[in-house]
RNA sequence: GGAGCUGUGGCAGAGCGGUUUAAUGCAUCGGUCUUGAAAACCGACGUGCCAGCAAUGGCACCGUGAGUUCGAAUCUCACCGGCUCCGCCA
């Protein structure tokens, strides 16, 4: 959701982002300022028609009173008052009154109705520095990171091989258990996934994230207060309630302060949570259909930040968090590479967004397993979420932040093909032995 | 799953068709008094939208939505949340 202000007073910058980002169109900018001005002036005429019908139904109201006084020295059904002739006209003015008041509700509601549709599609404005790009072959690589010891290998054996012989995941059943796109983790496998996830959750909490341990069945509403509806509807599993499974934690831990007034003294506020996440993959039939790229179901630890309305703070957090995530791939030793997400790759709320890849040796190329972005207050908008400065009457928006942690198994594929030894065994990362009872190698 | 109760401002709590611009208390903030503090007294104290350069003014909001009425916190219906008891089950 964008600043009405911005978009009645600078709707070319919007725009511009619907044509960088193809989110939305610059017709429904224009549309939407000419619904905002409808509404505003069907409200203008109903609040002075309210207000003219509240004066006479207080005058109602007195006459009311009086003729009651009246009855009862009267008996019933005698002579008709002056007060009684006046309550008549009144009467009749009021009725009429109701019918002009309902017209201009109906048409300030319509136009309300009309212009909170347009706005939930229109995009965030992009940082303009960040790079402009119809799509994601035109992310710009800034940065590529490999341990010495551990260089990105190639032409050895993919992670569907390793795992079939090495027993650590079946494709098979998971196919006859769920469908499409679905694996059941085995053994060491089942022990790996843990590990790499405990792992994550865990160098998180150290560097000052709260963890939590969220809902990934919500309601609608938290969808839209994170900007996944209505765009991204066909994307999510939706339950015969109206609720939605989430594709990522960052939704219920984004949603957490949603209509609440925070104090500014409470920020930044740095949550964590590990989560199964539940995505369509609606149009990506045929894509990555084998092994553990693209499934329907996994678990990932998200990093969220909710922070003060300040760009400069909002640049160095989403660094933070980017860190954060350098980190746990430095510490496994998996080459990665980050991106700076295009306007037309980075989606409608983003302000910037950082993806990072991980090297995959069987694709023979990097594989995203990361992606983190920095919103400014588009999230907080459609979710409420504002702060106060200590002394200060003005409530302000907040910035949220997001990044992946680690998503498990995505990132399997890199560390199995990456250490996996001549013999067809996988070597565990040093700093997963202690999450997986001492164990050294798998197989 | 069955039965009953309940939802009002940061909290407590009145109001149950028209002098409600929602009483009152607590909390909070400012002031008077005081060497300082406490107490007492005085005052302020919600959110959103609309008009306006502004001062300011108007309208809406009593869980949510629809309805009845000239007029709804108050009446009707539906939905949602909370509490209690019973049943079932981790």
């Amino acid at each position: 959701m964008l600043d009405p202000k911005l978009l009645r007073e600078q709707p070319d910058l919007v725009k511009r982002a619907a044509l960088d980002k193809r989110v939305g169109s610059p017709e429904k900018v224009d549309q939407w300022v000419a619904v905002d001005l409808v509404r505003r002036n069907a409200q203008a005429r109903a609040d002075v028609l309210r207000a003219e019908q509240g004066k006479i139904g207080g005058e109602v109201g007195k006459l009311k009173g009086k003729l009651k006084g009246q009855l009862k020295d009267q008996l019933e059904g005698q002579l008709k008052s002056e007060a009684s002739a006046e309550l008549d006209g009144l009467l009749i003015r009021a009725t009429d009154l109701k019918h002009q008041y309902e017209q201009a509700v109906h048409e300030q509601s319509e136009a309300e109705t009309t212009a909170k549709e347009l706005m939930l599609q229109l995009p965030a404005v992009p940082d303009p520095t960040w790079p402009i790009g119809k799509d994601d072959s035109e992310n710009v690589e800034y940065e590529k990171w490999h341990d010495p010891s551990r260089p990105p290998r190639s032409g050895v054996a993919s992670h569907v091989e390793l795992v079939e012989k090495l027993g650590l995941v079946d494709f098979h059943r998971g196919v006859k258990l769920a469908g499409s796109r679905s694996y059941v983790m085995r053994g060491q496998g089942a022990l790996l996934y843990n590990a790499v996830l405990k792992f994550a959750l865990d160098m998180i909490v150290s560097r000052g994230y709260e963890p939590y341990v969220v809902p990934v069945l919500v309601s609608e509403a938290c969808m839209i207060g994170t900007g996944y509806f209505p765009g991204g509807r066909d994307q999510a599993y939706i339950t015969q309630d109206g609720s939605a499974l989430v594709g990522t934690s960052e939704v219920p831990l984004a949603s957490f302060f949603g209509d609440e007034i925070l104090d500014e003294s409470q920020f930044p506020i740095r949550m964590c949570a590990v989560s199964t996440c539940f995505r369509r993959e609606a149009g990506a039939a045929g894509k990555d259909s084998a092994g553990l790229y693209r499934v329907h179901q996994f678990d990932k630890v998200e990093q969220v930040i909710l922070h003060k309305a300040d760009d400069v703070e909002h640049i160095a957090l989403h660094e933070e968090i980017t860190d954060n995530s350098r980190a746990i791939l430095q510490a496994l030793k998996l080459p990665y590479r980050v991106l700076k997400v295009c306007t037309g790759d980075m989606g409608q709320g983003k302000w910037r967004m950082y993806d990072i890849e991980s090297w995959m040796p069987s694709r023979n190329s990097y594989g995203e397993t990361h992606s983190g972005s920095a919103l400014r207050d588009f999230q907080s908008r459609r979710l409420n979420m504002r702060y106060r400065k200590a002394g200060e009457k003005q409530a302000i928006f907040a910035y949220t932040l997001n990044n992946t942690a680690i998503a498990c198994p995505r990132v399997l594929i890199s560390i199995l093909e990456q250490y996996q030894l001549e013999d067809g065994r996988i070597e565990v990362p040093e700093v997963l032995r202690a999450y997986m009872g001492g164990l050294e190698t798998i197989g």
